[in-house]
DNA sequence: CTTTGTGCAAAGCGTTTGCACTATT
DNA sequence: AATAGTGCAAACGCTTTGCACAAAG
């Protein structure tokens, strides 16, 4: 309390790989290269993907060869670290960083399956009334309001999604 | 215009049933016993459901035998068709009666996977103001609030969900 | 009679898993 | 040395599809 840094010790800012060394020692798990390339390339700036799109990327990556399995298990574990968000969205999971940003919700464009966030804070309010009414103990929400982005309306719109699937 | 049943076409108030046989026809699409038998079992009550469920439904059902290809074309033809609404949940697909029903979101219990529907009129204008602010043309929204029902709540949630994949 | 729908079984797609091998602790 | 992680390929669960036969228009 009375430390040189003391107020380092609330704004804690470590890196995502620190992070995930720290989740991984806390639970017994190992730090292997596999999982530390995984952190490093994820936290390279991309913010939403997929599994196959990682796996494409981490093909042609330098390091070590990783598998489709090692991949699939370290996305899992990103989660459970709270790192990364996964949501599901026409079948399949896609991931975001958690780890550093503000909670959010996104508009997807059902032609070009771009992401947009936004932040609503009466969203927030929605969320805790209803729970407060149904009883309900919440622990996430996630809004995706879909329709046509900026870019792809100009686009005419020609072609209609075939499943309007969200 | 001037006919006497002007209010009609304004007012039309038919069937589930009697909607979908309109909407095969006009797109030249084949009303077959198959296609009659799931619009109505459908719309017999049960609300939420997934296609595996329905098929095990059906497959006690006294009438024609449904193929499950059946069964997955004809739920795409209801989506289509505007009677129903798809959502992915968990990785696959949930399906509601649209057809008659005010629009609403979820709360979605993660322990007992129940759906719990309300009606927020404040999210409508966060829709609107979002999509304004993004030059975004809305024609959809899904909101899914994840948490513990009262239910489960109260059986002191002894087990965690093992993916928190919403 | 023409054309679409159906049922079947096989394929597809994203994700998970069993197992022998490798590497971290 | 003991144990957890990796890569591989096979398995999985849900959904889609190709094809031959049935039935609606």
């Amino acid at each position: 309390m009375s430390s040189d840094f003391a107020l380092e010790s609330i704004e804690v800012s470590s890196s995502p790989r620190e992070r995930f060394v720290e989740y991984l020692q806390s639970k017994g798990k190992r730090v292997t290269p596999q999982r530390l390339q995984l952190v490093e390339h994820i936290f390279e700036g991309h913010d939403h993907f997929d599994a196959d799109g990682l796996i494409d990327e981490v093909a042609r990556l330098k390091g070590k060869r990783i598998s489709r399995a090692t991949i699939y298990r370290t996305l899992d574990e990103l989660v459970d670290a709270g790192l990364l968000i996964a949501m599901s969205l026409r079948g399949r999971r896609v991931y975001e960083h958690d780890y550093g940003y503000p909670q959010h919700d996104h508009l997807h464009c059902k032609h070009c399956d771009k992401l947009i966030e936004f932040h609503s804070e009466e969203l927030q309010n929605i969320r805790e009334a209803v729970a407060r009414e149904h009883g309900f103990r919440v622990t996430s929400h996630r809004l995706i309001i879909t329709g046509v982005c900026t870019d792809c309306g100009r686009k005419q719109n020609r072609q209609q999604s075939p499943l309007d699937l969200v």
